[in-house]
This record gives C-alpha cells, structure tokens and sequence, in this order.
DNA sequence: TTGAAATGGTACTATTTCAGTCCTATTATA
DNA sequence: TATAATAGGACTGAAATAGTACCATTTCAA
C-alpha cells in the first residue's frame, strides 16, 4: 500500500511536465514518455482540466496547458481535486454519517487527530514548486529537513 | 481511502484498549465493544502477538494482555508488524525491483522523496502513549503542532 | 476424572470498494 | 472527409474487509 494512489502520482506527473512545457502536451506524448495506459491518464488530465490546473483543446494539435503557477498548488489541492481527500481513518471522516459505533468512548480518537493534523499541514504546505525544486531558498521542504535534524519533527 | 488500514486502526484500539486493562481481556470483548468482525480481529491480535505486543492465554479465564510499554511503540513499528511499510508512491518502494522506467529523469523523484522523509518521522516519533495521553509533557505531538503554530512545520 | 464451557486459532467464502481498462462519442484541424 | 486529439461512461479484476463455520486448548466444577 502506498500513501499517494496512482492518480495522485501521475497528477503530480503531469503538472511537472507540463510546468518545463509552456506550449502545452498531449495525453499520448506524456502516457508514452512515463510508460503510463493512455486513457488512465486521460482521465486523470481530464480531472485536473475540470478543476482549473488545466486548459484543454481538442483536435489535432490540441493538448494540454498548465494555467496555474505552481506556487499556488500544494499536494492537498491535488488530492482532493482527485477526490482523494486525506483522512487517517475511516472514523475520522465520518463528519455526516457518524458510523463509528465507538466515536463517544473512543480510546484513540484525541490522540490521532494530532496526527492527523501534523500530516495533513505537511500536505497543505508542500506547493507543487517545492517538489520541482527542493533546494529553492523558500521551499518548506527544506525547512522540514532542518527540523528533522534536530530531534523536533524527526 | 484512508491513510491507515483498518488493520491499523484496530490494532491501535487493541493496543490501547489493553493499556487500560492490566488483567487483559478477550478478542470477543473487544470485538463486540467496537463492533468489530471476531475473525478479523483475532488475526490481528495474533500478529500483535507473534511481534511480541502481546501475550495470550487460552482457557476459560483466558485472554490477551499488553507486555510492551507505550512508550516503546511507535506507530510505525505497528505498521511494520502488520506488513504495512509506508511508502509514498509505488516508486519509492521498488528497491530491488526497479520497476520504475523513468527513474532516471522523474521530475518530482528528489522533491517527494523529502515529503515521504517527513511523514516518515512523523510516524516514527509518534509513540502508543502519545495517542493515549496527547497532553502529557514528553509528547512529541505537541512538539509538533507547537511548531506548526510557527510556521515551519504548518 | 471427565465433560462442559470459554477461549484462542484457522480455513473458507461472500461482499464491497476502487483502481485500472476499454470502448464510443465529440471536436478541431488540415 | 479523414485524422488526431479530448470527453465521457461502462466494464472488469483484484485486494481489502467482513462473515460463517469449525477446530484446538485450557479451565473448572460436578
């Protein structure tokens, strides 16, 4: 089991690409660079062309283009534009149906929502320009190492 | 999609429960307290059991009892237990593998691999009895969303 | 000492969910 | 009108989860 699904990496694929390629791409170019099944990334584009990453155009020299700077992209965005949005548990997106029977005497339920907030701001502040570029002087990513190395985030 | 498993999930029930419960208690008691598949449970416990979580006892006054402190377990040590590594993509992962065929000019291989360091630590700090007691003075959650309040780790 | 009850342990099957694939329609260009 | 592209929806398969049934072991009381 991996963190991101599939969607979410080949999203994150084509953002990047798409970023080093102002004039645009095509589903078909980028599935076959990446070795990916061309109408799974179809649809992933189509998604990300439905919630405003992406301007399409049909016909023969249509493509894709990317419209958003990269800035303004974070990892939580992109998921949940996938319809993926993060939770740690099952329990914990239980906002309208409340189906934990134990949600009132749950033993757990305080201490993993501190988890999952401490994730889930990782996912928010990682922008789509920190994972093109880690090293760039504002990139939180690097702020993170730095903590880590410190006993703090470790 | 949820983040962990319900496998995880119920092992950290099982575990706290447990913590709570120096004489132990049974897996029907604690599958029919949350509502939870007997079977399903069992296996769990028994994996919780053979990594050494856990000791059981068959018979009539039977049970499980907690043998580790809380403080020596961290979530990521259950996940491992439970066959469950973290891995943010499918890519991170293929060591031996090397399925991935763009490895060698993946845009985003350097950026996320610094998110997945993150989160990593995130579960390897977290310990049993961070999720039991998130206030008491040692732990490391609140030291993180102490930081997150400033803005490096947000 | 023996049998019933309580417990962990295992094997098999059913269900559900979702990632992934495939097929067809629509649009634009030459 | 042919071709190359996006758009949309239907279908499939595998894995996670849940359920059913049964077996093995231990305790305790008659």
């Amino acid at each position: 089991m991996s963190f991101f699904s599939r969607k979410m990496d080949y999203a994150l694929l084509v953002l990047s690409h798409l970023h080093g390629n102002a004039d645009g791409s095509s589903a078909r170019e980028i599935s076959s660079k990446f070795s990916i099944s061309r109408p799974f990334l179809a649809n992933i584009m189509k998604t990300l062309c439905h919630h405003g990453y992406l301007s399409s155009h049909r016909g023969v020299h249509g493509g894709y283009v990317l419209i958003r700077k990269p800035e303004e992209i974070s990892l939580a965005d992109i998921m949940q534009s996938l319809d993926e949005t993060f939770h740690l548990t099952d329990c914990s997106k239980d906002t309208e149906k409340q189906t934990c029977s134990a949600r009132t005497f749950c033993p757990i339920r305080t201490g993993m929502s501190s988890v999952h907030d401490r994730i889930r701001n990782i996912l928010s502040d990682v922008t789509l320009a920190d994972i093109l570029d880690p090293v760039r002087p504002n990139s939180t990513i690097q702020f993170g190492l730095e903590l880590v190395s410190h006993g703090s985030d470790k």
